[in-house]
DNA sequence: GTCCCTATACTCGGATAGCAAGTGTCCGAGTATAGGCGG
DNA sequence: CCGCCTATACTCGGACACTTGCTATCCGAGTATAGGGAC
């Protein structure tokens, strides 16, 4: 199992998009620049958070991507399912149903021990997503990084947007 | 994200394995034909779990797969990890270490909250998968499945064991 | 000085190659068994 | 009839192709802006 490393990217993308003023626009090649990772693909990463209404775009001149919702309406769930699609990760095939000793399908209206077992850890994993926003993140952020450096971040945003 | 096939075929395979007298060893090609999938690539999984101490082997003729502790002592985590390897779905690569506005290494002490707040997830879905065994599965089976296909699949298993 | 128009430069968006990991397969090494042989 | 030996057939184990999806990239469509010109 492993997440694509995109999904690092959108969610830094979302913690400094959270950390600016509301109606700020940063461009995508912006943020790359900001992170230093390619910027062709943490494009197609921000337009899955587009499409999925997370993020809003501003087109033109001077636009940019900005949060779609205050950040602290915005779960790290709905990041994770932008980037990495609603699919859940275990599949049951219903291998049940194949074989030699199997029978008829009327006989499984349940889903299986297995899969109710596996989807039963995905929803808790879940649930732990859906309770931590990129408001969250934001202030945590405060607490955890010197001054001088946010200070930093704020003059170089500052110098692009200029 | 996505689980591989073979992991739910392993899972399958442990129940299987988990509802036989302890002693009785069950071939890798019989497990393929009971659940009718690749006979090779099912041994792919085996041997995984069987490196992972999962399951043990019985080698030349009469040999087979059984499990190598009883069901109640096998998580659906210890099947998990030894399918699908130990190293976390989410992996931090400090991009925040990157970029025009990063300061040295020494200021990046404690994890980013992004990476613990995936973590945090992560752990939850392993402590679900924790709290399961093979045991309260094969359980599961026995009230779910009804007896005469539980007798069907005893017949099966006797039948290419003669 | 103010307003409008136009050209521009910058933005996002989807369509397009390259690569790693999962998927599927095969054959060789090793061993418990079954049968035959000798005592 | 019993015990031993050997050949066998079956098992697992690791090494080898193929396909899907993640990684990385490019160019085209569209728009807010900046500048110049007219009033």
């Amino acid at each position: 199992m492993k997440l694509s490393d995109g999904l690092e990217w959108a969610l830094h993308c979302c913690t400094v998009l959270g950390s600016l003023p509301p109606d700020v626009a940063l461009p995508a090649g912006r943020l790359a620049e900001f992170h230093a990772v390619p910027p062709a693909y943490l494009a197609k990463q921000l337009q899955a958070l587009s499409r999925a209404g997370v993020v809003e775009t501003a087109p033109g001149r001077r636009g940019g991507y900005r949060l779609a919702r205050p950040a602290t309406e915005i779960t790290l769930l709905d990041v994770v399912v932008a980037v990495e699609g609603e699919a859940p990760a275990f599949r049951c095939t219903e291998i049940r149903q194949q074989g030699p000793s199997a029978v008829g399908p009327e006989h499984y209206v349940e889903p299986c021990g297995i899969a109710r077992a596996m989807w039963r850890a995905e929803t808790a994993w879940r649930d732990e997503l859906r309770n931590v926003t990129i408001g969250d993140l934001v202030a945590e952020l405060d607490t955890s990084v010197s001054p001088e450096q946010q200070q930093r971040a704020v003059n170089w945003v500052i110098g692009v947007l200029s």
